[in-house]
DNA sequence: TTGATTGCAAAGCATTTGCATGCTA
DNA sequence: TAGCATGCAAATGCTTTGCAATCAA
């Protein structure tokens, strides 16, 4: 209770201060405006550790201000990636998420294909071979994006559990495809 | 000259014999049916070693019979994925391009944002990591894609020899966005 | 005041679906 | 003959754009 108190207010206050200087650097440099819509939208997006949709975030916005529009969601999340505080990702199906980029460490993906729960995970070793690899095509690599799907324990779990009989639905949340 | 030739008419006949069967056999398992559509589109996406979209095979077959919709190559172009002679790619841009499977090793890759070529590369010891990380959190991989974006060798050469002035044009063949 | 910003509606794209017609098994 | 396949047009879902009104600098 108290901790939710404090986490409100400091969100609406110091919190998150240095994302805010960049990304009122970032505005001026580029002979932006700042708006109270853009203040709103990059506040729920910080307070929110996650893998959000513009669509998400839209609605997350909604709740605090209804008078803010997609478009301006859309338009802000990709001000946000050029200032260096989101990144896009996509999980497979088909729409783009983003998640936080400063401060954050560089880190891949392991997607449930059954109820659509992201792990984060890094590999020094994996980095450090992809940039042979690179290396050895006479490629400069600037981004990189590695995506392993498959089952996670607790669905792996759950299979077992229900490897007998029942027609239980899967737990869907993300639909993923192969690739 | 003789090459060509020898190559066409192969690819008319006795070439992809393998290919064809599996085709024939998912049909049948699946209780579908043969149709000249189908065996047309597989037979120009096997003719073509590349990564092609749904689009660019629906150009290549409207060449050879201008009757065949583009809904058709779609369908299509999941049925061969379904049967395992197909791999759906995502390079970035939105769209989805499919490569040759059956027969083919596992491979990665690196695409060039300047000028959109892309490169195959397979590193087992990647592959080997990237079973180990999933160990590690207990998920059961299924299926991965790495892609390592930034500049081709060509285009770094023609970076360096236009670093001087120039207002030439990148060479933009594939859209490519960040992740 | 000026030009960036907003939000709505409309447009874009890639892909999928409904459906009457055509064809394979 | 049954019912899968086809191709068109329309629908879908995500994202972008045009534009008049609004607002920050």
């Amino acid at each position: 209770m108290v901790k939710e108190m404090v986490a409100v207010m400091g969100s609406k206050t110091e919190e998150f201060k240095e994302e805010k200087e960049i990304f009122l650097e970032h505005i001026q440099k580029s002979g932006l405006r700042r708006t109270a819509q853009r203040d709103l939208i990059l506040e729920v997006f910080l307070r929110t550790e996650d893998h959000l949709s513009s669509e998400d975030l839209y609605w997350l916005v909604q709740k605090e201000d209804p008078n803010v529009g997609q478009t301006t969601v859309y338009r802000t999340l990709k001000l946000l990636t050029e200032a260096g505080l989101a990144r896009e990702v996509r999980l497979g199906d088909g729409r783009t998420y983003y998640e936080h980029h400063f401060d954050h460490e560089h880190h891949d993906h392991m997607i449930c294909t059954e109820c659509g729960e992201v792990i984060e995970f890094f590999s020094a070793e994996i980095e450090e071979l992809q940039d042979q690899m690179a290396e050895k095509f006479n490629f400069k690599p600037t981004h990189h994006s590695l995506r392993i799907l498959g089952i996670c324990g607790e669905c792996q779990k759950l299979e077992r559990e229900q490897s007998v009989a029942s027609g239980a639905q899967p737990r869907v949340r993300v639909k993923t495809t192969l690739n």
